[in-house]
RNA sequence: GGGGGUGUAGCUCAAUUUGGUUAGAGCACCGGCCUGUCACGCCGGUGGUUGCGGGUUCGAGUCCCGUCGCUCCCGCCA
């Protein structure tokens, strides 16, 4: 029996058509003589009727057997539904199939767990993916994630850009990420590097003349996983030749703005706006900016400079700073609230939040206000702009430590107070990052982005006397504060490149050894270029109003790395490791070596 | 590596507060009844290593120690 027709689509016109419906039972309603069966399939529901008036002995006995999600093919012919029967909830409510002859195409086992059911613990969902995803909105976001993957290939394609493969078996490079490796047979004791990101391939495409290249890339980072974190996923990769930063910028929020128009019907204006590292960290406490909502951050250390209070001063006196949020509305804040707010905070590094009401008549009151002049309390409501009812949070400690419990703190009340209205989608660039910062654990300067980025030129002559002072040519794109890409223009100067390796503190012979292909490739006519790469997961996470990029992702790992369905990663046999001269020191193998 | 949440029947939960009889319910499953249901209904039944290991106790799902899975966050993620 072929299918005629999907289960979503028979309306009343058809009625008197007849039909060949294929599906999943989605339930069986027995009602001892009259049977129902809702027939599922990926675009719907319909209805089936088993009558004994219409449908021969045999039949029905087969109808009684049906349970759920067993696999069945129907034929029939539609009928109009008498008025009061008609089932408003589904989109075929006002037909049914009145069955002439069923076939069992497939038994299913009784449901490991229900699939309707989203409560359901989410180890028992991953051992079951394919359940998960037969009846819930993981299937809608993976047909979602298509269509976005389809705009951008359309769209980046209509401005001459060709979409290239690069290779998955690749090579380790120090900075960045924890490699997963692959051990090769052939060369005893060397590996392969899954690729974090085709950042060289890239740049030696531009070498090679292709000008304007993009591929849908699966990266791999051997880190640990959040919520929006995989070991893999997958970026939009895109790199241009002769163009400037603001070639890069165009291109991708035209894209951006494209996407949003046709997934979500929104209109994003364009050009995003741009914010500087400095100020998204001064303004936000943060280089990926929630702009849907104020509460920004007030810099309160000068009006404290001489404040007697001496956990700011001991503060400041040390190169720290002081900054305060300030909720409207919230002085009425319950103590148990506050607490709740400085555990946040604590999470971050901070210390302590103190708080400040200010009352109906314009006075300063709350925790910290005894410790605090009339002067200084005035100042405050000066920065603050604070006006009677609100609420001032102040932190104080380095401004690392600051700007992240605050950054974080104005996210958790913008959430909770409701300030954040669900259909905004602001999208915003944070441009100007620094392009280096010391790493007092390697007691090294390192790369904020990667090391082929190119500083911005009138900052190269700092590069060795305040290196941290040198801006990059880089740039993040931020949407609802999520970090949805970045990317910067690179440095196709061999001197500068060489410059940068020794700047990091890489040593000629070693940045010969690591980068030598993209060392020579750059002496042997490279344009200038730069580009971006897109968390393409992550934005089809925010399109589809997900929490997890898992559920955009057909097969997505927990956050221990493994797949629960397949049971990767696995032992594999000794003969296996033999042949790749691999011999393991701890885990499930080493007892038997 | 660190902090938080969580784990009881195939699934979702109750019993844990204050240790005390045979660990209950709904759904699923099995058997029976039912011709207009659409979460169909009604009657009956099967089903438990309370994640795992150890300890305290006359007695542990409940208290203690360890450990494992899932999850959120910090570190980490050029």
């Amino acid at each position: 029996m072929k299918r005629t027709h999907h289960c979503g689509e028979l309306r009343s016109s058809d009625a008197g058509t007849r039909v060949v419906l294929n599906g999943w039972v989605h339930r069986r309603r027995d009602l001892g003589g009259l049977i129902f069966i809702d027939l599922r399939d990926r675009e719907g529901i319909t209805q089936l009727v088993v009558d004994p008036a219409a449908t021969a002995a045999e039949q029905v006995n087969t109808a009684q057997l049906l349970h759920d999600e067993w696999v069945i093919a129907a034929r029939g012919t539609v009928r109009q539904r008498p008025g009061t029967m008609v089932n408003p909830q589904l989109a075929t409510g006002e037909i049914e199939v009145v069955v002439e002859a069923l076939d069992v195409l497939n038994r299913a086992a009784p449901m490991p767990f229900h699939l309707d059911d989203t409560t359901v613990a989410e180890d028992i969902r991953l051992r079951y993916r394919y359940l998960e995803i037969r009846r819930s909105a993981i299937a809608r976001n993976l047909r979602l994630r298509h269509r976005v993957a389809k705009l951008v290939r359309d769209f980046l394609d209509a401005l001459g850009f060709v979409e290239i493969e690069t290779p998955i078996l690749s090579k380790s490079t120090p900075e960045g990420a924890r490699d997963y490796l692959v051990p090769s047979r052939v060369h005893p004791g060397a590996f392969y590097a899954l690729p974090q990101a085709p950042q060289q391939y890239k740049q030696l495409l531009m070498v090679a003349g292709i000008e304007r290249y993009f591929q849908i890339a699966r990266c791999f980072r051997d880190e640990d996983l959040r919520a929006d974190r995989q070991p893999e996923f997958t970026q939009v990769d895109i790199e241009m030749s002769f163009v400037d930063q603001a070639d890069v910028l165009s291109v991708s929020e035209r894209m951006l703005a494209h996407i949003a128009r046709e997934i979500l019907d929104v209109e994003v204006p364009t050009p995003f706006p741009r914010l500087s590292y400095t100020e998204a960290m001064n303004r936000y406490g943060s280089d990926k900016p929630d702009v849907r909502f104020g509460l920004e951050l007030a810099d309160l250390s000068g009006a404290l400079q001489k404040s007697s209070f001496r956990v700011f001063r001991r503060v400041l006196d040390t190169g720290g700073c002081v900054k305060a949020i300030s909720p409207q509305g919230l002085s009425t804040a319950s103590r148990r609230t506050l607490d709740a707010w400085a555990g946040e905070v604590a999470g971050f590094g901070a210390k302590g939040l103190a708080s400040l009401r200010v009352e109906t008549d314009g006075s300063v009151g709350g925790q910290a206000a005894k410790f605090l002049s009339e002067d200084e309390k005035r100042d405050i409501l000066g920065i603050t702009a604070a006006a009677p009812g609100d609420l001032i949070l102040i932190v104080a400690d380095t401004p690392k430590v600051v700007h992240a419990a605050l950054g974080h703190l104005r996210r958790v009340i913008a959430r909770d107070q409701g300030l954040i209205s669900p259909d905004r989608f602001a999208f915003v660039w944070v441009v100007d990052f620094p392009l280096l910062e010391f790493d007092d654990e390697n007691n090294r300067y390192v790369a904020v982005h990667h090391p082929f980025t190119s500083p911005r030129i009138e900052d190269v002559p700092f590069l060795d006397s305040t290196p941290e002072k040198v801006r990059a040519q880089a740039y993040d794109v931020v949407l609802n504060g999520v970090e949805i890409g970045g990317g910067s223009i690179r440095i196709h100067d061999p001197g500068m490149q060489a410059r940068m390796f020794e700047r990091l503190g890489i040593s000629a012979e070693e940045s010969e050894d690591r980068f030598g292909h993209l060392l020579t490739a750059l002496k042997l006519g490279a344009p200038p270029h730069g580009g971006i790469a897109l968390g393409f997961d992550r934005l089809v996470m925010l399109l589809a109003g997900a929490e997890s990029i898992r559920d955009v992702i057909a097969f997505p790992k927990t956050t221990r790395a493994a797949c629960l369905m397949t049971g990767s990663p696995a032992p594999v046999d000794a003969h296996q490791l033999e042949e790749l001269h691999i011999r393991c020191t701890t885990g499930v193998d080493a007892d038997s070596q």
